[in-house]
DNA sequence: GAGAATATGTAGACCGATCATCATAATATT
DNA sequence: AATATTATGATGATCGGTCTACATATTCTC
């Protein structure tokens, strides 16, 4: 029994994703050390073994583990989708389903944080910034791929990115879908009539 | 000396301002009671004689002022402006500005607030979401009586809405107005063709 | 494989901060 | 003078994050 994978890994990752889906739910700062180990089963103390830094340095890992699952659902949906304008319906209907299944209460989990985050807690900031980077990064290589100019796929990604975060905000706000749909629908019209002029 | 204007009410306006100051820049549970105390000059028992609810009772109040006064700044940046697409352009640099000036520390209010407010606290999760509300329809008054449909006046009311919230965000993580600039731009673009159109 | 060294898991005590409450005092109003 | 309004800060119960001390498991060295 060559077993490799050390065991302290697996807790690791129970605790991120654990902290990950209380944090996206409640944020940073409403969320309490007591959840985040009840959450994950561990005892108080695993938590300070693996994540030294405390409750920022595990907000930092979670963070990170969003940035990752997203980027990745960024690229399975321009690589599904036959057009940017549909990827980023796509895109903007999975964030609606989690809004839909949570009862409005998960929008995007690096915004719930990012906001949070101010000058005492420095990394867990840079840990959203870089996720949107990434994020904006991937979207960006997609629109070039698909025939926008450089700058151009820049300026719309950023644009699009935007409108889709600013959109589930108002969603959540409002307790509908709607302003996603609409978000969606509108970026659409606009992709489409610019790539095809 | 008939004082018809009862003490009361300066204190409570003083304790407001304060308290919405201090939520803009830190969020409600980044706040503590005793920093909103110490922001007003006011000692702690006279936040709960006028505020029997309390911490959230206080955010509601400063929520709705922050509602006031950004409404009445949409209504202004309308009234100078001399198409929507300007109008908006000027909402954003005010947003822009506020963003530099305090260190990439101000964003939006309501948005600050808003994501943080869950199933606790219903009564500041309906403050926010009036606040949008009131916001988009005088936007949305505007956008038609600039010769826009009704609904196509409601649907991009939110999309312009929606995209500036989301620039707010990103720019805010990123340190820099870019994303405003860009936003604003690209609406300008959006909204000026399809008038003409 | 035995024993040492390290890695990991567990439990709880600590101090500080939090929000809310209260009894009391000061001031306005009638 | 009598009553209602407003101001005040000490107080308590609770919960926050951090740390230390100990138990167990895993890996390393010989």
């Amino acid at each position: 029994m060559r077993r490799k994978a050390p065991k302290g890994r697996e807790t690791r990752q129970r605790l991120v994703t654990a902290a990950l889906s209380v944090f996206h739910a409640q944020g940073y700062r409403g969320t309490g050390l007591s959840q985040l180990v009840d959450a994950s089963g561990f005892p108080r103390g695993s938590l300070y073994f693996h994540f030294p830094g405390g409750k920022e340095e595990l907000a930092v890992a979670a963070i990170t583990q969003a940035k990752d699952e997203i980027g990745a659902g960024i690229d399975m949906a321009f690589a599904a989708a036959a057009s940017p304008a549909e990827a980023l319906s796509l895109i903007a209907d999975a964030f609606a389903r989690e809004l839909e299944t949570s009862n409005y209460a998960r929008g995007c989990p690096v915004t719930t944080v990012a906001l949070e985050a101010g000058e005492d807690t420095p990394e867990l900031q840079a840990a959203c910034a870089a996720s949107y980077e990434d994020w904006l990064a991937r979207i960006e290589t997609r629109l070039t791929a698909a025939g926008f100019a450089p700058e151009r796929a820049t300026r719309l990604a950023a644009f699009s990115f935007s409108a889709i975060e600013g959109a589930l905000i108002l969603a959540r706000a409002r307790r509908s879908r709607g302003p996603l749909d609409d978000v969606a629908a509108e970026l659409s019209l606009l992709l489409n009539t610019e790539k095809s002029s």
